[in-house]
DNA sequence: CATTGTACTAAAATCCATTTTCATATAGGA
DNA sequence: TCCTATATGAAAATGGATTTTAGTACAATG
């Protein structure tokens, strides 16, 4: 079973309890950002899914990724603008991102006591930590070794 | 002596150290950075520049704002496209930052420990850290007492 | 089976971010 | 003072992100 797949049925199982429709078109697109290394962008969704899905639009695609994300299916990467599948759904709290600059792969870490860290520091100086955002780029092994 | 003047004479000191030009479209973008408590976008800078200058163009702010970050004197907001006032030009290395959801308002950090903490962690994981981008969405301490 | 809320279609506009190109001006070094 | 690198002016195009609006389909619920 691919690691897409084992995703889709987790966002499945996910839904189902929490009695939200996970429709063709979420499921979709769900598969497409999860079977992709990286981060996607709307644009790129949007062609790949015009292609078996000649209606699809941009609200198509942006309504797809709204409720992907409200879900914590979906990672929305600020510093690319982009989307991942997110590694382990039934993970509530906050994660880390590695971003590779040279393949675009990206995995997902969960540093929970570097979260409690920062929201703890933060809390320190008064200020109340509702999210995080924490994105590392660099190169991954694969890229390093290949490059030396 | 207002934290603007402060930054402004510190970017002024330090690009003379460094024999690069601290124009005057340079100065009084940081200095609308700096005089702003938070994160502001490349439009907002147009509009404002425009005001004071009638030839500004998206071109004149996006020059100014890439001199002020490879200067290090303006951070990028990633979550939100905007930029902010680097709190102290001098320290060269990561630096996290505390926005209030509510008010705008963008603290810099330098938690070094963390940054290294997360660096470390990410090495162990074959992953070369390069950049960091650190961005903790919250209330800050006015807005938290002022919605009481 | 009727109602109601949610999702989707459809078309387009808008907003925002960023780049491109080429010409002109200007500051600092030779 | 001249030369050269750098900065700015000027016009426009591009690319991408996101929203708006209004109508239609459909699923779950009673």
């Amino acid at each position: 079973m691919t690691q897409a797949s084992t995703l889709l049925q987790q966002a499945e199982s996910q839904c189902h309890i929490r009695g939200v429709r996970f429709t063709p078109i979420r499921r979709r697109v769900l598969e497409m950002i999860a079977e992709n290394g990286g981060g996607l962008k709307a644009y790129d969704l949007l062609d790949k899914l015009s292609t078996e899905h000649a209606a699809a639009r941009p609200p198509t695609v942006y309504r797809a990724l709204e409720f992907l994300i409200d879900q914590g299916l979906v990672h929305r990467i600020e510093s690319q603008n982009s989307y991942v599948a997110c590694a382990c759904p039934e993970h509530a709290h906050g994660f880390q991102l590695l971003i590779c600059r040279h393949c675009g792969y990206v995995e997902e870490l969960h540093l929970d006591e570097i979260s409690a860290q920062l929201a703890a520091l933060a809390k320190s100086r008064g200020f109340n930590v509702e999210r995080q955002t924490i994105e590392l780029q660099g190169l991954c092994q694969d890229c390093r070794t290949a490059s030396e």
